[in-house]
DNA sequence: TACGCAAAGTGGTAAAAACTGGTAAAAAGT
DNA sequence: ACTTTTTACCAGTTTTTACCACTTTGCGTA
């Protein structure tokens, strides 16, 4: 289970260093194998091979007339890419998934479970502000039943 | 159950000891494996892991496509990391938390029950004094059913 | 009440780990 | 075949981490 944030620098090549501790953990899990694509929140998403086959799969049984399922499919399928990272442990994100997520310069890298999200940080923190008040204001209600008795 | 205030200053390299009497309470209850995340209420709370892996696996079983359950994961588990103290008893905030809850010098660690919560002082102060302020207006009317018969 | 002992708090230091920028070789494209 | 871009690796520098030693505080005893 992936978890926690780390500030991430992008240098004038596309290099990024990825966190140490993360990048154990990934050596463990899956051999350091990782996919990363593009998220419709306007971040890029990082899963290790095994966890990106399986939603792989799902996607390809979503049936082809349903507009959702299409337009997910050219999302998440269409920019799904190899990463692999150099002696140093830094990755080389392609251009084409940097600029959808406006990553130029600076970059926060969080872990989400089974996956790592990677955000620009100035959209990082207007997001997490925004949420922040929203789950102030919104207490109660919208809850999904899985989450009536969370407790935190 | 962990109660209790107790006043904290942290040092130039962002270290702060822990209260020994908590010390000893989370040596006992979690060999003093502890997670720290943030809360949409301003501050950080440490978890003893075995209660954090609770709030985890309910967070796990939330669908992705309900948004609630996308920002709770991404402020909950998007800050959660490990924690651990030196030989002196002294634990190393990361800076992304840090700047979360606006800690700089000066904080307050509370005992929360299950987990502890810590908080700048000078905010935890204003809070207190507008808590108490709205305690004594609002007495009586919009109390949840669960609380009717509290009496403290 | 003062002194001494023990425990906790504080600041600093040195070694290790991690980061950064550059270079050379390889690959791709013209 | 030559130029340009990409890739992989090396080495110097910075940051982090773990530990040590000194100071302060609190408590018990004389």
């Amino acid at each position: 289970m992936f978890r926690g944030i780390k500030k991430i620098k992008i240098d004038a090549k596309g290099r990024m260093a990825m966190p140490t501790k993360y990048r154990e953990q990934l050596t463990e899990v899956c051999a350091g194998q990782t996919i990363m694509t593009v998220d419709p929140d306007g971040c890029l998403s990082l899963y290790p091979v095994a966890v990106w086959e399986q939603i792989e799969h799902k996607l390809s049984k979503m049936p082809s007339l349903n507009s959702r399922a299409r337009r997910l499919k050219r999302l998440l399928v269409g920019h799904a890419t190899d990463i692999e990272w150099d002696g140093q442990g830094r990755i080389l994100t392609p251009p084409e998934l940097r600029e959808f997520a406006s990553i130029t310069k600076n970059a926060v890298m969080i872990g989400q479970m089974q996956k790592f999200e990677l955000w620009d940080d100035a959209i990082w923190n207007d997001r997490r502000d925004k949420w922040k008040q929203e789950e102030l204001e919104e207490e109660g209600i919208d809850m999904p039943s899985e989450l009536e008795d969370l407790v935190y």
